[in-house]
DNA sequence: GGAATCCTTGAAGTCACTTTAAGGTCAAGC
DNA sequence: GCTTGACCTTAAAGTGACTTCAAGGATTCC
């Protein structure tokens, strides 16, 4: 018989429907298992894997801070600090921190990238149906000199 | 005897040097070659493989292109676009115009990201020394329903 | 002549998965 | 009883764009 589908907490659930319950693929919940980010627990006698309502959960969290683009290794720090008494109070913060630190120096990146590349875009303004300038613009910043490695620069 | 370092068009180098003068790693100009960005050309009696100035202002063409964010097969496609006489002249603009599209929709993933983590930061304001709510809230996030999977969404 | 530096190769490691292959389990339908 | 199909199992390989490693050969410098 299979797992009724209730509202209840000792509701439990085979890798299928955990997948549905928390948007995380069931490949990839086997792998979060082999990564120890989930706890392999109990099987059915046919070694089928099963789910409770707090796996899901974590699941989901897991997710959630992976939508937010953290590395499985933040993720780790973050899913430990449940696990046992926060030593820091504040640790999570201090992840966040870091963590929020990262994507903005990313978004600046990508912003100032795309700031170049809608000049070099520019370059080609369609009035020249017989030639684009993109391409020559883009062999011509090429060749900008590197600026030579400096041992004291960050 | 090494090859001399001059303005010379004919001057050619050994893979360190290559190296140096585009930026481009010796093990990277390796995957390059391997990856046929880079034909492989002469190479040394002692097999030392040998670039030339066209060689090196290739690598970093490439390297330009890859800080620019694009794939190896965006790039492939633009190093093409220099070998053959152009079928379409503004085949460059099209690819750049995909690459922009894509920067920019990841540089609005963050920018929103970078919200939402701000905002969760925001949880934590460091007056109540005690207790962090970050996690709190990140796990309240997690408890959020999926929305259920529509056949007719994009 | 010995040490330091450079070059060669192939293979494995990185990250966060996805895909593939080959098979076991189970309920429904004929 | 048998097939079909949906589900589950495992290990291994593929992805992208590299980096690192191991083991060895060549060159250069003192």
């Amino acid at each position: 018989m299979p797992p009724i589908d209730t509202v209840d907490d000792t509701a439990i659930w085979r890798i299928g429907e955990a997948a549905r319950r928390s948007g995380v693929s069931a490949a990839n919940i086997r792998f979060y298992e082999k990564e120890r980010l989930l706890l392999a627990g109990a099987r059915e006698e046919n070694s089928y894997r099963v789910y409770s309502a707090d796996d899901v959960h974590r699941l989901r969290f897991i997710r959630l801070c992976r939508t937010m683009d953290m590395s499985l290794d933040e993720v780790r720090t973050l899913v430990a600090l449940d696990a046992q008494p926060p030593s820091d109070t504040h640790a999570a913060c201090y992840t966040l921190d870091e963590h929020l630190a990262h994507v903005r120096a990313r978004r600046r990146e990508l912003q100032a990238l795309e700031q170049s590349l809608r000049e070099l875009r520019g370059r080609c303004d369609g009035t020249d149906e017989s030639h684009c300038h993109v391409l020559e613009a883009l062999h011509a910043q090429a060749d900008v000199p590197l600026e030579p490695p400096t041992s004291g620069s960050p």
